[in-house]
DNA sequence: AGACTGTTGTTACCGCAAGTAACGCACTGC
DNA sequence: GCAGTGCGTTACTTGCGGTAACAACAGTCT
């Protein structure tokens, strides 16, 4: 049995893989506070091995969430991307996200709710090291095109970021809320954010019967 | 020492008030990942005690969470009423909030990553029972608010509903991101919020120079 | 062949936090 | 004097994250 230093090495990754698909099963059925023992379980083995795979749970929860995080954000990508009028990009991100959490809202739960780890709390010196939860990763993403894109005078690339992570925020409060109770279609929620980012807000009239007036 | 039921009944929630008080400290200091011990030990009692006046650590936090959180949503309230015109009700509402997380970001990162309790996984009966998040309650709030003072057609319930929780999610992300990394002053965060909310989006032109064109 | 090394896996443990059971103590009403 | 009822304790159970120590085996050096 010929077993050289590259074999060995995609071995031992095939393994990795292998055990973070296990995680991935594991997390979907019972949440994101599965134990380590069940992931372990499932995957047929131990705990130390998960240890010395991933260092520690939080370890493994990264792995985990940079898969399904990369492939959320290529298809963000992708629309953001696409060569056809902003608006008709804007909506046709907020559907791909909201898309993604209407199909897997386990999924979904994991990545937004990790459980907030890292938090060394004597030192602090390296709070937001490696976490880099989604939601700042696709803030940054967003704020990234939006600077390349469109045209913002001397300040772009601070308004790019805020805009970024400000619209980010709204699109995922609003698919929280929706995927919780359906009030709408998909459709209609993706008209309505894209209207808020349009300056309906801005161009609506006061309410006629409003109170205290 | 004279001991009537009325007197028993206002000893009794004097006790908890302090106890909430304590558990304040303690999170104030240790961060949301404070235990009960160490709240117990705050409050000079052991653990039982909290146990029989709040149930749970959920509960506790849960007593704990609505006290900020009225505080901060009477703020907000008091923002969004001033007979102003919109835009300036709009600045003052992000105003407040940020400044109330800016001045206490413990409190902050304890009411809004409250390490997602709840969730009894197996029944599901009553997921979501009591644990009305800040973000949710501030969303339907805000919600309320739009849907009372601005004219917006005959879907406009839903599309109050949709962009009062849109808001605040872009609130919330937003001031996330900036609390970590100041990137810019409150006032400046502010204005660009506003921009954003005003349809700047749709208004600026696009670069120039831009890749692929 | 036989000692050396590294990977893969195990069992058995530590520490710690949530939550609980069982008891001690004061004080009230009869 | 004595049952009852809050307030408080100590001491425990359970479960999880994380680790130490050991067992087995593949390939390597001499």
């Amino acid at each position: 049995m010929e077993m050289t230093q590259e074999s060995r090495r995609t071995a031992s990754e095939r393994r990795r893989r292998e055990l973070l698909e296990a995680a991935d099963r594991v997390v979907l059925r019972d949440g994101p506070e599965a134990s380590m023992n069940a992931i372990a379980a499932e995957a047929g083995i131990t705990k130390p091995i998960l240890y010395r795979h991933f260092g520690d749970k939080g370890g493994l929860y990264r792995a985990l969430a940079v898969r399904h995080t990369d492939a959320l954000l290529a298809g963000l990508r992708a629309a953001l991307d696409s060569p056809v009028p902003r608006r008709d990009r804007v909506e046709a991100t907020l559907d791909t996200y909201l898309s993604a959490i209407e199909a897997r809202p386990q999924v979904y739960r994991f990545l937004m709710h990790p459980s907030d780890e890292g938090q060394t709390p004597d030192s602090g010196f390296d709070v937001g090291r490696h976490s880099a939860p989604l939601l700042r990763r696709m803030g940054e993403e967003l704020a990234q095109v939006i600077a390349e894109r469109v045209d913002l005078g001397p300040v772009g690339d601070e308004l790019a970021r805020v805009w970024g992570h400000g619209i980010v925020g709204m699109m995922h409060a609003a698919g929280d809320w929706w995927l919780r109770e359906q009030p709408c279609s998909r459709a209609q929620l993706v008209q309505h954010l894209a209207d808020l980012l349009w300056g309906r807000l801005a161009a609506a009239g006061d309410r006629p019967g409003g109170p205290g007036f």
